[in-house]
DNA sequence: GATGATATTGCAAGTCATTTGCAACAAGCA
DNA sequence: TGCTTGTTGCAAATGACTTGCAATATCATC
């Protein structure tokens, strides 16, 4: 028997912890919005993820849900995506979790992968170059297999 | 015998051919500019063209550099790219010449790769998701080999 | 070579996502 | 409960890029 449910797994990061270590506080809006964050499927603009939160708790601002998305990228909860529309993308940041994107440009609809053997080569090729890799970025643009079928409509 | 001067490859597409072929004209502002961009080195951000070109032409304005720069990427003769330091960058586009990027963080050195076997990965990840693959992008980030040196500094 | 329709330019003003100054407010320790 | 200092909402500021507009330049036509 199985979990049909997806489960986040959990991030090695509590909030309330990073907070006090900081000598920064706890607020009724950090809680909110993390959250809808976290409810909320991957990938949120700050704009979108304002609407959710304004929805459940009337009042907090855009800037404050700015502000909160950059705390939790500096605390490792949220990781920021920049694709190609304009805007930044936040993520929930679970533990140990590397992926890469494939992107709909028709609908928008994000997927993830883990490849092994790309990682790998990529390494390899820095390795050639005496370039010491910190982070990377893969994206792949095109058609999701739904939008495939819509074309021509 | 080798020839040691980097030659930019052609380009397949001719600009004073694609503007009229396109009922646009050839302008004093737009040849400079195409001159200056292919002189330079690659991945210029249009701030720094706009330096470089004043310097040969003055009165150049930043307006027409934007609208010029567009112009080469529809013409097929420059490639925009949008690294993670917040502006475009654009790079002479050689015909049928694909290739990623290396980045360093800390000088901002760009460097260039083409790995066929990481190519036909990514094309296998897309196909196992039923995704039609356009266009895709890989970035490394980390330090070139003189950073490393000078790291500590 | 002059003419005229229209593309292009420089400038200033406008966009738009994101950031920031500031005064009112709230968390948390004494 | 009081007080220090972090936090918020609002509006204004940023900064890369775009655009409206009047002046100017190109080029097909005469
Ligand atoms: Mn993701
Ligand atoms: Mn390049
Ligand atoms: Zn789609
Ligand atoms: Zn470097």
């Amino acid at each position: 028997m199985t979990c049909n449910i997806i489960m986040q797994k959990p991030a090695n990061i509590n909030l309330s912890e990073y907070l006090s270590a900081k000598g920064l506080r706890s607020t009724s809006q950090r809680d909110a919005i993390l959250k809808l964050f976290m409810a909320a499927g991957r990938h949120l603009s700050a704009e979108e993820l304002h609407e959710r939160v304004r929805k459940a708790h009337t009042g907090i601002s855009y800037a404050t849900v700015y502000r909160t998305l950059k705390l939790l990228s500096e605390a490792g909860l949220a990781k920021e995506n920049r694709f190609d529309d304009g805007f930044t993308r936040y993520e929930y940041n679970s533990a140990d979790d590397h992926h890469d994107h494939l992107i709909c440009t028709r609908c928008g609809e994000i997927s993830e992968f883990e490849n092994d053997k790309i990682e790998a080569l990529q390494l390899d090729v820095a390795k050639k170059k005496g370039f010491k890799v910190r982070n990377h970025k893969l994206e792949i643009y095109g058609l999701c297999s739904k939008c495939q079928r819509k074309q021509g409509e």
